[in-house]
DNA sequence: GGATTGGCTGAGCAATTTGCCTAGTGAGAT
DNA sequence: ATCTCACTAGGCAAATTGCTCAGCCAATCC
């Protein structure tokens, strides 16, 4: 399950240059054609790489403005606040966390203005008991994963 | 800036099947085919596309323990506790929040015992007053963007 | 009332890439 | 000693890409 060095280069070059063709590839690490595609069959099977869906920018779409909502829940309703943010679609990703009932939500709004808005559609809601917002000033590490995968390969390899 | 509802049908359908071509995206939506690769290209040059990096999923890296922790830093050190989190691979990304000198960072690990090694390595810095720990036990909404697309093709359309 | 600009269509073309196949080789496991 | 597995190297037809062109239409500008 684990990735050796050959999956970790491959999945830095995609990383780097997505766009990239298998044969490109394979040209680049000077591997066979064959390998590099018989790797990201694999590593796309093994779930590794869950896919290759554009990454879109909210701010670009209009939502510059990001928070992180704590969310406490009354006992027993957790099904129903889930089923409740997932229908908000400024609500970005939703966790349940360790503590009874918590939850922690990503969101985006048009402005600080428009977050009164989102927040009050999310904690609008029956099940939540109390919520914490912590606005996004700056983001000085992007999500990334590239670290993590060459850290994995160097240790399997 | 905003984009309209070819544009929202365009990143829909490339969320759904990323490896699709441009020929095929055209066929679908029976538009031009340069039509599609000019609105492609004004979709990246716009930042609404920021890139198609392989989504690559931590748990099958050997990381299945996701947390999220809230650091509090001392006033200045904010510059010096950046540099040092993006050092820590297991950091996957880091925002500072309202609330003067207080970050939000995403961590994973390959176990509970291994978060605390990860935990010590992120605090263990002297600009970092204080950390709080979540640790995520599910993950209803995964990290999504289409029904932000959607609300936002539907606005300006 | 024109005239111009910008976005879209439909078509064509050469070059490249893909998907799929076969055969040979080397290393490690049984 | 044999087998299996991953990789190499090559070949081939079909499809896609990158690029270009001309024509068309609607909105905007003078």
């Amino acid at each position: 399950m684990a990735i050796d060095h050959l999956d970790g280069q491959l999945l830095v070059l995609l990383a780097e240059e997505p766009r990239i063709g298998v044969l490109e590839m394979s040209r680049r690490l000077g591997v066979a054609r064959g390998t590099v595609q018989a790797r990201l069959d694999r590593l796309q099977s093994n779930g590794v790489i869950r896919g290759f869906g554009p990454q879109v920018d909210p701010a670009a779409l209009g939502y510059p403005v990001t928070a992180f909502a704590t969310l406490q829940i009354r006992q027993g309703q957790g099904a129903d606040v889930r089923a409740h943010l997932a229908t908000v679609p400024e609500v970005l990703e939703l966790h349940t966390t360790t503590g009874s009932g918590d939850m922690l939500c990503r969101l985006v709004a048009r402005s600080n203005a428009d977050l009164q808005r989102v927040i009050d559609r999310v904690v609008g809601f029956d099940g939540i008991v109390r919520a914490a917002t912590a606005i996004v000033m700056e983001n000085p590490v992007p999500l990334r994963i590239i670290p993590l995968v060459e850290q994995a390969a160097e240790d399997r390899d």
